[in-house]
DNA sequence: TTTTTATGTTAAGAACACTTAACAAACAGC
DNA sequence: GCTGTTTGTTAAGTGTTCTTAACATAAAAA
């Protein structure tokens, strides 16, 4: 029998999404960046790691990376789901901007039903994506075969943005910043120039701007207009 | 950003809120109705109010009568307000039936941030009850004069329901009963017939049907079509 | 009047999720 | 090779909210 959602452990559900979306924006799952990203102590994360072993969450393996089990992969799935789909609700019909939307999602994640859930994915035409192009899992969304990451684009070439992940969302401020410059799924530009310190200056149609190294890394585009 | 009502204590909000509601609905508010509400223990309710009669949030009468202080009724209604906002926000937009977004609510309520609560009353267009016609605190909704509950009206005599107390919503079973017998806030009916025990039979629009003298005695209408 | 019921409190303790302090091991840079 | 950083763990302790058991008192019922 799969981890029952409704065992309400808000620990154990958030636990399961930052190593899920720890993985997916390909950092090593190990206890340090859980710790970092849930801005909690390291000792908090050992003792909760043990504890979602024991629960058969998570496994750890030799070197210490930590991988979800079945159930755990479940228990993270829905709540990032119910992430996504809650930014794209609070985006689509109630009109918040990225930033806020993302924090109210943050808390909305644990008290989303599966009705809920259900009348949302309706009331939205079934969306794939959250508002900043990460995929809905379970929504048959799949990466396009030529996505690159905008630090790949050659200077003077055109690109669309198609998603900026998650791991950029917990830099303050960084959002916001990439909503007010125009920089959102869709949206075609060009790759100005590049710093020799990796910074991309880019123009998506309003004033063009730059963004750091580690930025233009991670953000995922497709080449052409 | 986080949360506005002061620290993000649930519990605190959860008692504001039980001890507002049992005030609203006429009954007294003591320890034991607390205990009866929250379903927690006679012990756990008498450790919460010490501790909210700390924080001032409440104070406590010579019977052991508990009133709610400025701080508490400012708390409380935040709660009760954002409740009976998604209430109507999960019947009306979500389409969910009155005992999901019952449900839902009493999760959602601790959720909802005051962004999150502006867009929603102007989606939903200022409204100033929820799906059971109790009034959203700050709507600026009054009672009409004439209002009286079910039980005073006279066999043979036509009433329009206003509203079903939240007191009834803790029934299980009872708030699905009356959503199904079509009894919901601006239908009209006859009340055909009184049985000794107090029951009252009633006729709005479907099947006539039966409900309890206590149900006839809290349910609220007013006289005429 | 005696008994029963309702109500509140104390005491002891448990689960959960966190903290700081201190320490050991692995690893990278010089 | 030594040094400083990164990482994980132990240990001790905190705050919140809940539980059961036992008890005291007041009000209601017999």
């Amino acid at each position: 029998m799969a981890y029952e959602p409704t065992e309400h452990h808000p620990a154990f559900e958030e636990y399961s999404e930052a190593i899920y979306e720890l993985a997916e924006d390909g950092v090593p799952v190990i206890q340090a960046r859980i710790s970092e990203r849930l801005e909690v102590s390291r000792p908090a994360v050992s003792e909760m790691v043990r504890r979602m072993e024991r629960e058969e969450l998570v496994n750890v393996n030799g070197d210490g990376e930590i991988t979800l089990t079945v159930d755990g992969k479940e228990l993270a799935t829905t709540i990032v789901r119910r992430h996504r789909l809650a930014e794209r609700f609070l985006t689509d019909v109630l009109g918040l901007n990225w930033t806020d939307a993302h924090n109210e999602a943050g808390r909305w994640e644990h008290v989303i039903s599966p009705t809920v859930e259900t009348a949302m994915l309706k009331a939205l035409g079934e969306p794939q994506t959250c508002p900043h192009g990460n995929p809905i899992p379970g929504s048959g969304y799949t990466e396009p075969e030529d996505a690159v990451v905008l630090s790949k684009i050659d200077a003077g070439d055109s690109f669309t943005v198609l998603r900026i992940p998650e791991e950029l969302e917990w830099e303050t401020g960084q959002l916001e910043f990439l909503e007010n410059s125009g920089l959102m799924p869709g949206r075609s530009g060009v790759l100005l120039s590049f710093a020799p310190d990796g910074t991309a200056t880019i123009d998506v149609g309003d004033t063009p701007f730059g963004v750091g190294g580690p930025t233009a890394e991670r953000i995922v585009v497709t080449p052409g207009a």
